[in-house]
DNA sequence: CTGTTAACGGGACACAACCC
DNA sequence: GGGTTGTGTCCCGTTAACAG
């Protein structure tokens, strides 16, 4: 030990320098324990500090901890090891050189766990370390770390160890054990606690020689070995303090049994004091855990404070590099922003992941702005044209391109594409919107000769021009086109939108997947309405996405079967025009419809236009044939005619104000305001009124042509078995009827169909 | 700094003991 | 006997410590 300079006065000779062999390590390891207890501070603590700590302990789960291997050998060192080990020596011997009060100075300053290793280190330090007027600097530590007071039974050094010296389980030596059980005083693995935790209601099955009573004078916890850490009703007593336990308990018994004087009340104080020693081993624990909790949290703060520091860190090199907050934020979830402090080689480990993340936000956003921009630029567009259309006659708004087709025409978009930086006014668009009929004159020139040129590379040009008066054509186009061979306005003339997810060519709403457009008034007022959503960005944000422009081409079918109905009435599909067709009024029949009462309890079959017949051609299938039939007028007497389903669409206008402009209204809506505002009680269309073309060319189904229902011949199935409507399906030629347990049965027993479904494995075949 | 490892935490389930 | 409660077991994903 140390002397001190109290003790003696004089500072007493350094320790030998001679380096401790395997064998002195041994020899000190050995005699820990007996320097603790000679220190008389451990407690009564039933396993001591030094037991579980010493090296026959110390061991990797199912491994013993080998020894620490000897450097070199004792016949040959070599110069720089010897000098080496002697300088490590010397300098750690110095230190015992100071007197005890500096000593015990410097060592107030340690935290406990590098008491702990000091400690460890030789055995004067031991010895120093454990005396009693050390008792000041573990107390010191302890304090300064904010460690709560030992409990009354153990010693400061003992209490040091337990809280904080390394986070290995004191029984297997497993790594990484941070939670502490105060209430039985151990640092334990979970498998540990699994093995020797022994709950009350084992002890009989375990001890079964012994007074359960014997629990009550142990130290137990609530939280068992399977609990997760999570307090149960039960007690749970650590195995070898029972088997301690025991053992005191049976030599009290042998005295008693031997009839020693006193035994008894012996006995009796014993357990008296055990009682109360529970009662305050509970009450430390208690307060053990609070601040064991408060530590936790303490540290799970420390860890967000630190990691916080460090993304602010992060963020605020980005900003320096010119990256805006906005973009920064890209990165404010990546798991490499949070953890500890900020070095400079971390910095030079993350800049590459994270700097890609940032730039593709700023690109994205700088894109997203331009696209607003745009937008905006468009829709100051937009006011400038709505402005100039209610200028225009009504019917002549068909012909006018949508204000995104404006917009990207070449003098509108050098505008609407102008630099960010640069701002857009009226002034801005005052050349286009001075231009703009030469504009749009232009653009119908080219979407003429574009759709002629589409036409012709398909069909000659028709020889002898067809007359205008045969058109019925409502826009002003037709007469503002040269009269030239009007390819566009023969029957035979048919397009198609050929836009991906077209809106208007909806199967859905149309029963038609090739939704035809019918020459040059069907194809001019198309305006696709599907948008561009392959940027995955959109695919949030429809309305954002750019709209896809309308692409109009040739439906070489739609002008085969026009050229084939055409033929049917008599006419000749080179000469005859849409309007010679609507106005002649004639109706068809389709081969591939079967009659039936689906139509509104009729019994008979659809009768279309010649548009709706066209239309209607791939309902039965793409490549299926239909002969058509034309009704004579004898049979035109068996069509059951309702209303034209485009009277009741939100597709017609006044053609004498500009009331309904982009507000399109029923056509009943439309005469109601010919007779209040322009006293037109009988008006024409479409010189009063007219609707846009494109809602036309899809409605089928119109009138019914009715036809009597077969009668029944030969065998049929029994349809009046009402009680069984149902047929198997995977039965095709069977006419057997079946409950719906009966059928269900069948299809599971005869077809091995466990779970039916209705379609496909059977079918109500009676209503 | 990184990959590995084991504790930790939560959930589901089977089974036994206990209670009514 | 049925319902409730607690124990024991297993699994899986997350987290923190640690060794290289």
């Amino acid at each position: 030990m140390v002397a001190t300079r109290r003790q003696s006065g004089r500072v007493s000779a350094p320790v030998p320098e001679d380096a401790p062999d395997a064998k002195d390590v041994e020899d000190e390891e050995s005699e820990l324990s007996d320097l603790e207890d000679d220190a008389s501070m451990a407690g009564s603590a039933s396993e001591s500090e030094s037991d579980w700590e010493s090296g026959a302990h110390r061991k990797v789960r199912g491994k013993a901890s080998a020894k620490r291997a000897k450097v070199s050998s004792k016949s040959s060192p070599s110069k720089v090891q010897i000098t080496k080990a002697s300088r490590g020596r010397r300098s750690l011997s110095l230190l015992l050189t100071m007197p005890m009060d500096i000593l015990f100075e410097i060592f107030g300053l340690l935290p406990p766990k590098d008491l702990v290793s000091l400690s460890r280190t030789s055995k004067p330090l031991r010895q120093t370390l454990m005396s009693r007027n050390a008792i000041t600097v573990w107390k010191a530590a302890r304090e300064s770390a904010e460690g709560p007071d030992p409990p009354h039974d153990f010693s400061e050094p003992q209490w040091a160890v337990l809280l904080f010296a390394g986070t290995n389980c004191q029984v297997c030596g497993a790594k990484g054990i941070l939670n502490i059980d105060f209430f039985i005083r151990r640092r334990v693995c979970i498998a540990c606690k699994k093995k020797n935790l022994v709950v009350t209601s084992k002890f009989p099955r375990l001890y079964p020689d012994y007074d359960r009573a014997i629990l009550d004078l142990i130290q137990y916890t609530n939280v068992g070995g399977w609990g997760h850490g999570i307090a149960s009703k039960s007690k749970f007593y650590w195995q070898s303090d029972i088997d301690d336990m025991v053992k005191e308990w049976g030599v009290f018994q042998k005295s008693i049994h031997m009839r020693a004087p006193g035994a008894k009340q012996k006995l009796e104080e014993f357990r008296e004091e055990r009682i109360k020693a529970i009662q305050l081993i509970v009450q430390h624990a208690e307060t053990c855990q609070k601040w064991y909790d408060n530590l936790s949290r303490k540290r799970l703060t420390d860890n967000q404070e630190t990691s916080k520091k460090r993304a602010e860190a992060i963020f605020s090199r980005f900003r320096e590099m010119g990256y805006l907050d906005a973009d920064i934020q890209a990165i404010a979830y990546e798991s490499q922003v949070s953890g500890g402090e900020l070095t400079e080689r971390g910095w030079v480990r993350i800049r590459p992941t994270l700097e890609p993340k940032i730039q593709e936000r700023r690109d994205r956003r700088v894109a997203e702005e331009r696209r607003r921009l745009v937008k905006d630029r468009v829709q100051f567009l937009k006011v400038l044209y709505t402005a100039h259309l209610k200028t225009l006659v009504p019917s002549q708004w068909l012909s006018y391109p949508t204000v995104e087709e404006l917009a990207d025409m070449v003098p509108v978009k050098q505008v609407i594409d102008a630099a960010s930086d640069i701002i857009i006014h009226g002034e801005s668009f005052k050349e286009v919107m001075v231009s703009l009929p030469t504009l749009v004159s232009a653009w119908n020139e080219n979407r003429r000769a574009l759709l002629t040129e589409k036409l012709a590379a398909v069909k000659p040009l028709p020889e002898v021009p067809p007359s205008h008066t045969d058109n019925l054509s409502v826009t002003a186009s037709s007469s503002a086109s040269p009269a030239t061979s009007d390819i566009l306005a023969l029957a035979t003339s048919v397009f198609q939108c050929g836009t991906a997810k077209c809106e208007v060519n909806n199967p859905q709403w149309t029963k038609c997947q090739d939704n035809p457009l019918f020459g040059w008034d069907g194809a001019i007022s198309h305006h696709c309405m599907a948008r561009d959503t392959t940027n995955s960005y959109f695919s949030f944000s429809l309305r954002l996405a750019p709209v896809v422009p309308s692409v109009i081409e040739v439906s070489s079918k739609g002008s085969a079967l026009a050229a084939d109905l055409v033929t049917l009435v008599k006419l000749d599909p080179t000469r005859a025009t849409i309007a010679t067709m609507d106005q002649r009024g004639d109706l068809f029949l389709c081969s591939e419809c079967v009659p039936d009462k689906q139509h509104d309890g009729l019994y008979g079959r659809p009768v279309f236009t010649w548009r709706s017949a066209i239309a209607h051609a791939t309902a039965h299938g793409q490549d299926k044939i239909i002969s058509w039939h034309v009704l004579t007028p004898s049979e035109v007497a068996n069509v059951k005619r309702s209303q034209d389903p485009v009277h009741r669409d939100y597709c017609w206008t006044c053609n004498h104000c500009t009331i309904h402009f982009d507000a399109w209204k029923t056509k009943a809506t439309v005469l109601e305001h010919l007779v209040a505002v322009h006293k037109i009680v009988q008006p024409t269309e479409p010189s009063d009124l007219f609707f846009i073309p494109e809602k036309r060319r899809s409605r089928a189904l119109l009138p019914i042509f009715i036809e009597r229902p077969p009668q029944p011949s030969g065998r049929q199935p029994n349809l009046n078995a009402s009680s069984k409507p149902f047929r198997c399906k995977r039965c095709p030629k069977s006419n057997r009827l079946f409950d719906i347990g009966g059928v269900q049965a069948h299809l599971r027993d005869k077809h091995k169909i466990a779970s039916p479904m209705q379609g496909q494995d059977w079918d109500r075949v009676v209503d």
